[in-house]
DNA sequence: TTAAGTTCTGAGACTCATTATCAATAGCAG
DNA sequence: CTGCTATTGATAATGAGTCTCAGAACTTAA
């Protein structure tokens, strides 16, 4: 089971209750670093034999995007995917428009400048989206 | 009415005809520097007594956007906007999450970052995504 | 200019991810 | 325990975008 005290934590903070779906989610979007869809997870519960809803799924994954436990990723094509963010080091993504391969980049000078243009403009920066859509190498 | 040429280029080069309804969206893209969704556009049309179905809209925006004429923007709240890319200079979006309101920004090096960073994995660059998720100086 | 063959269009049905509804269930404070 | 609420599940609803198909509008060849 996954850290379920980090659950806790944010449930309490939003004056959750802690019940027994919220940690089964929670603690299937931490048993894989892959970018799963909401369909996904709902699948692989069901499969290990848990009982829970569609519904459910999607209002604790609200709850746990909220608090910063996951990550929320739109790629465009109409299905979000998330990731859990245990592993706390911020990254951006590489999307291979061929085969759909996700992976991870990260690039402190780009992260300066995006602050310095929001500032520079007199803004504050909340969050940013940077994507890389390519061609991977098994594609080329 | 705003350049039928680059349509109509486009268009004969998906051997695809030069309707009236086809120039009529472009030009009301063309019309303002505003990101609107489809919606917008269709009603636009509407009310400039344009007839047009949402269909056409939806239809002749794809050709647009496939001919590089406009540009998609996914914000991540189930609606794209589009933008015209008749000042051709690519630049990327800042977004309010208070009031909506879009700006642009564009950044040499970031840009440069991106090329070394797909091209030192082997990876081919198609395209990408960069938004910065403000609050801007009306809402702060 | 007309006939025949295409491509386009409009209206509305449809899709599909996500959200809302609401009665039944389960946490939790006292 | 008891009772008050939050939560859940099943399913209906939503909404942006896509598909369908019959009729309209072009195009081309004669």
């Amino acid at each position: 089971m996954a850290s379920p005290n980090q659950l806790k934590k944010a449930l309490k903070k939003e004056g959750l209750r802690y019940t027994q779906q919220r940690q089964s989610i929670w603690d299937e979007m931490c048993a894989t670093d892959e970018h799963r869809d909401a369909e996904e997870i709902y699948l692989s519960l069901r499969n290990e034999g848990m009982s829970v809803s569609r519904a459910t799924v999607y209002r604790t994954i609200d709850v746990l995007v909220k608090n910063n436990l996951v990550r929320k990723l739109e790629l465009g094509d109409g299905r979000a995917r998330y990731e859990h963010k245990m592993d706390l080091e911020h990254h951006d993504h590489l999307i291979c428009v061929q085969c759909g391969k996700i992976e991870e980049f990260m690039d402190e000078t780009i992260e300066e400048i995006q602050e310095t243009i929001v500032n520079d403009l007199g803004f504050k920066l909340i969050r940013h989206i940077h994507q890389l859509f390519v061609i991977c190498n098994n594609c080329r």
